[in-house]
DNA sequence: TAATGATATGTTATATTGTAACATATAGAA
DNA sequence: TTCTATATGTTACAATATAACATATCATTA
């Protein structure tokens, strides 16, 4: 994705479809949500969130880590963002009209994190649940290596 | 787990497996080593660094946190251990014979965690990092819910 | 024997990540 | 206007993790 992709098309997508679910749910997607939101959009990297408040106070300049770590409460609980567990980091849902659980893949090389519906892979790991008798509330899906693109 | 089973003969399993394994592999269990794998070995939930911190100052009254983190380190590269990443937590592994990916099933009622290979979903998973061009090194598959034992 | 090197641990300090708690502001509803 | 819900400001601190350098131990070998 950092290899030659329109990354402004990609921005606008997700904050054009930010705005409308926010207004479709009656919350706000107030200008510190925003700014946080367009910060994480940045790239296509996981974000960490103590980068995100240095990159926002020439914005908010009375920004601290709550500031920060409360939009990045909202924005989990809108579903426009994903924690990536195994980073402490945050990215970008490329994925917000869909009710889905995410599989990310996240590559050592270029940081970029890419997330795939994997419908396959859900469908196997309900099986294994339903054997297993395990209720899912959360799922964390997340393999380190290397992706396509820096693979010559 | 918690429920009802010889837990004294998962802890003896998994001790006498790492000793050997050690000496198999030419590496060393010191004491710091096994008891902090002992300490992980207290029951089948997750437990936090500090909290082996404090658990293990009666017996290695000089110990801080590097002392901890160093024996963590040394017991997930011989594969005893887990690092539960959503937890920032450690549980004993299961199934130290195996080369394997865990799926990490993370009871929110009874804290327990049970490590399942979930062929299938490796399989599935697999045949979805080659469609999408990705070499993995390393799988963390965690889910959260409710477990079989705590639901009535 | 003494020097060397590899491994493990001791120790201090600090970096990183995240939350609690209470105060203030703002805007719409009653 | 007052009330309420929501959002933010602010201070302090808790929880998690690592860096860097010192010391110890033991087997190898010069």
């Amino acid at each position: 994705m950092t290899h030659s992709h329109n990354h402004t098309a990609c921005v606008q997508v997700a904050l054009t479809n930010a705005a409308q679910l926010c207004a479709e749910r009656g919350v706000q997607l107030t200008p510190i949500r925003q700014q946080v939101l367009e910060l994480i959009w940045a790239n296509h990297h996981a974000v960490k969130a103590y980068d995100l408040l240095e990159r926002i106070k020439p914005l908010q300049s009375a920004a601290k880590p709550a500031t920060i770590y409360r939009a990045l409460d909202f924005l989990m609980e809108q579903g426009f963002i994903h924690r990536v567990e195994s980073l402490n980091a945050f990215i970008g849902c490329t994925d917000l009209r869909t009710v889905h659980e995410q599989l990310l893949l996240i590559c050592k090389q270029c940081q970029d994190v890419e997330e795939r519906q994997a419908n396959a892979v859900m469908q196997s790991l309900a099986d294994e649940l339903k054997e297993a008798g395990f209720t899912a509330h959360h799922k964390a899906i997340e393999i380190h290596g290397i992706c396509q693109n820096c693979q010559q």
